[in-house]
DNA sequence: TATATAATGTTCTTAAAAAGAACAGATGAG
DNA sequence: CTCATCTGTTCTTTTTAAGAACATTATATA
């Protein structure tokens, strides 16, 4: 099984908080006998646990599975996320629309609304307000 | 469900990296219809997968499953140029949000379109497209 | 040391969830 | 339009983790 370092980091982080096993499950609402598997390496706790127990413990993801990537990550999530993006997008226009975004709470509003459709309905949407802008654009 | 932002992440991802479904199948020895469903939100991948995939996209796991917490930020160009837009706005969901729309291309072609218009006009389009959602929303 | 009690480890069964294959639909180039 | 590629979904099977019960170890106290 990979993921060596994880029962140990585990069980490092558990005891450092002085949890017993039955406490950090209660947290977890899950089984003791469960803790005790992912301890000792029989078992893995999911990804949705995995994030439950980094909040716990206060630790990054990474720091709970143990994986030091092969690159050195200084910057925080925040930025290296955002950072990435802007590579893709280091058009100037971006900060831009950011800039409005920040300042149109009502568009916020609407984007959260087009951010819960499906892809296939946000498309619909987009070909419309396409053509309705140029339309309006003429007056 | 949790991790809302784990499929949309994985999608931009491997488009970015120019992946097709298939060929990121192929590098994790899975089917790619499980990556499709990954996308989708319908199934989760377990650890194993994730710590794969954080190495395959060079990102951290925390970036990948997009549960980034605030605690960590350390400040970067970004966040000083708009942390004072952050304070007036501090609601969580416009990081999402700047999230979104930085990985959708398209959808900032709409909103510069958008921008040009005059504020009347703007607001004929935001009073069509709520009631346009929610009228896709009922599908 | 003996014994009680708490903490942890293990086994066995059940249940949950993801995997894959096959089919269906969408997208796009020519 | 047509073919090929890419993606989404359904159905079934398989995998794997979950929980309960039992076993072991550790710790405290008389």
């Amino acid at each position: 099984m990979p993921l060596q370092q994880l029962p140990h980091n585990l069980r490092h982080y558990r005891q450092k908080h002085q949890f017993t096993q039955q406490q950090l499950a209660d947290l977890l609402k899950v089984s003791r006998s469960v803790v005790a598997k992912w301890e000792n390496g029989h078992v893995l706790p999911d990804l949705i646990i995995a994030v439950k127990l980094s909040n716990i413990f206060q630790i990054t993801l990474d720091a709970l599975v143990g994986e030091a990537p092969e690159t050195t990550f200084v910057l925080s999530d925040f930025q290296a996320h955002y950072q990435n993006a802007f590579e893709d997008y280091a058009d100037a226009s971006v900060h831009q629309l950011i800039d409005f975004l920040l300042k149109n709470k009502p568009l916020q509003a609407q984007l959260n609304l087009y951010r819960s459709l499906p892809v296939k309905q946000q498309k619909t949407i987009d070909r419309f307000l396409l053509t309705a802008i140029e339309e309006l654009k003429k007056y």
